[in-house]
RNA sequence: GGGGGUAUAGCUCAGUCGGUAGAGCAUCGGCCUUUUAAGCCGCUGGUCCUAGGUUCGAAUCCUAGUGCCCCCA
């Protein structure tokens, strides 16, 4: 950057900090402000003047100032703490000698503190008359712009405190995202869930078909992998015999970043002894429903331009069926013969591989050319066994699963399914996954036998779910990107 | 991995045909007791992303690279 500049603003307020070491502690950590600028207008944004200056209430606030217009001896601040803005009205007359005159040197983006009388400006404003002010913290580094505010991209993802700071609509992301968690536990809770935390390096990595990430214990002289989701840890608690739990936390994918994609990402995952994946659906479908009305009071959202509604039931869809809905061409007859299906995705310049069974082709030629038609809430049900292998065969029709994905604006927004319980049918399918992965799929999944070894000891039957909560985020924010939802998404160092 | 877009003052952005680098806000100095993107006067402030190339002359044209954004595999 251009430092040379940057250092001429910043040597500016370095000296101004310097003066302020030179006449006592510069970071005082004595400021106990009683009131905040939210309750300020609540509690006194009815009033009209006469009724505010004979009410003789005292109030303190401290936050950081975020405009000042000096009009000579009196001027207006605002500044914003936690709860929102207000204004400041600042005379030299009120306050003790010298201080009017030091404020004036005072920068946007210094933390004060005020206290005062309520009082209402000749045109109308709910300000303080402030009689006491102190500068709390100095602040070296000058804010962008008052009116723009930060829009570079890239800086509102590498300084996000900047990016918080200046946009109240950044704010507002992240305390739906903390509200829709809560909102999760909660609800979980009032079911009985029981929320645990489960290993996040893990020798075996599983529970996802994903590239993970790998690190070393040193002491234990042991390679680790980064979780790629916590399933198999938490089935092994419905074997313990904790019927009913959940984990809200990170799970890591070795693979692209996209506008859907961060390589740490959060995942809701929950599991329910005695239940199926029926019963997921519908736990799922209250879940989603119930955060956007705690999050907006409603379940009709927008996203990006298109009206959702989560209000109404979710449909249900076989996998299959979805496929020659949106595919009037394609011959129900022929989909589970893998050389129509090759010719099929052929015709949709798809790629595949040849080790791909008639079910993984399916699951192809759906990503295809349903998934981003999904717009309105869908559960589509019915995955093929092939590319399911935690999941519990479908009793009438073994080429599927018990299992269910729900789109929501064309996208995944979660995955459940009846829990396979049987451990030689698990042991079964991990070899099958052993195989993939000598053969050179880095994705395929490990054979994890202590996992087998815990089935043995018998798990009840059990539905679970998994929710991405990054897209969940997005979808009830109204965000294009998942770095929109993140903090501090992962970007190249500077 | 491929394609497109973008990069200029601290921030937000202009910059025509290749001819001395611009504005607003912020900063700095001055005026101002009811402003709210306060106002007025004056002054500062630049590695035009990086490295090459073409040219008398490059922010501008060419090549390569880098960050970010978007789309595609």
């Amino acid at each position: 950057m251009a430092d040379s500049e940057e250092h001429r603003l910043i040597a500016e307020r370095r000296r101004k900090l310097d003066e302020l070491r030179d006449r006592g502690n510069a970071y005082p950590n004595d400021v106990q402000p009683s009131d905040q600028a939210a309750d300020l207008h609540a509690r006194y944004g009815e009033q009209d003047a006469q009724t505010l200056a004979a009410s003789g209430d005292h109030v303190s606030v401290a936050g950081r100032m975020m405009a000042k217009r000096v009009m000579g001896r009196s001027s207006f601040a605002v500044i914003e703490d936690v709860s929102g803005r207000i204004q400041l009205f600042v005379e030299r007359d009120t306050l003790a000698e010298g201080v009017y005159q030091s404020f004036k040197s005072w920068d946007v983006g210094d933390i004060v503190a005020a206290e005062g009388g309520m009082y209402r400006t000749n045109k109308g404003e709910l300000s303080i008359r402030v009689d006491q002010l102190r500068l709390v913290t100095k602040s070296l580094r000058p804010l962008p712009d008052k009116f723009h505010g930060l829009s570079d991209q890239e800086l509102r993802y590498r300084q996000r405190y900047v990016d918080l700071i200046m946009n109240d609509d950044s704010r507002q992301v992240f305390r739906s995202r903390s509200a829709l968690v809560s909102f999760a536990r909660a609800h979980l809770e009032a079911q009985g869930f029981l929320e645990v935390e489960t290993p996040m390096m893990q020798p075996v990595p599983g529970g996802a078909v994903a590239r993970p990430f790998t690190t070393h214990h040193n002491t234990l002289d042991m390679q680790l992998y980064l979780r790629i989701a916590p399933e198999l840890y938490l089935k092994r608690l419905i074997v313990g015999g904790l019927h009913k739990v959940y984990e809200i936390n990170r799970s890591f994918r070795n693979e692209g970043i996209s506008t859907q994609h961060n390589p740490e990402f959060t995942m809701l995952e929950l599991y329910w002894a005695f239940a199926d994946y029926k019963d997921i659906m519908t736990l799922t479908e209250d879940l989603i429903r119930g955060a956007s009305q705690a999050l907006h009071g409603t379940a009709r959202i927008s996203y990006q331009g298109q009206e959702l509604d989560l209000e109404q039931d979710f449909q249900r869809i076989s996998l299959e069926e979805s496929i020659t809905h949106f595919n009037p061409a394609i011959d129900p007859g022929r989909l589970r013969d893998s050389d129509y299906l090759r010719q099929q995705l052929d015709e949709r310049e798809t790629r595949y591989e040849d080790n791909y069974g008639a079910g993984k082709l399916l699951t192809e030629l759906f990503e295809k050319s349903v998934e981003e038609k999904l717009l309105q809430p869908t559960f589509i049900v019915s995955y093929p066994t092939e590319v399911s292998p935690l999941s519990r065969q479908n009793d009438a029709d073994p080429f599927v699963t018990d299992r269910f994905e729900l789109f929501i604006g064309g996208r995944e927004i979660a995955n459940g399914f009846s829990e396979l319980n049987d451990p030689e049918e698990q042991a079964q399918r991990f070899r099958a996954q052993a195989e993939l992965k000598a053969d050179g799929d880095d994705e395929a999944m490990f054979f994890d036998a202590d996992y087998i070894r815990a089935l043995e000891y018998g798990m009840p039957p059990a539905g679970g779910l998994g929710v991405g909560i990054d897209r969940l985020v997005m979808l009830l924010t109204d965000s294009a990107s998942i770095r929109d939802v993140l903090l501090f998404p992962l970007l190249r160092p500077e």
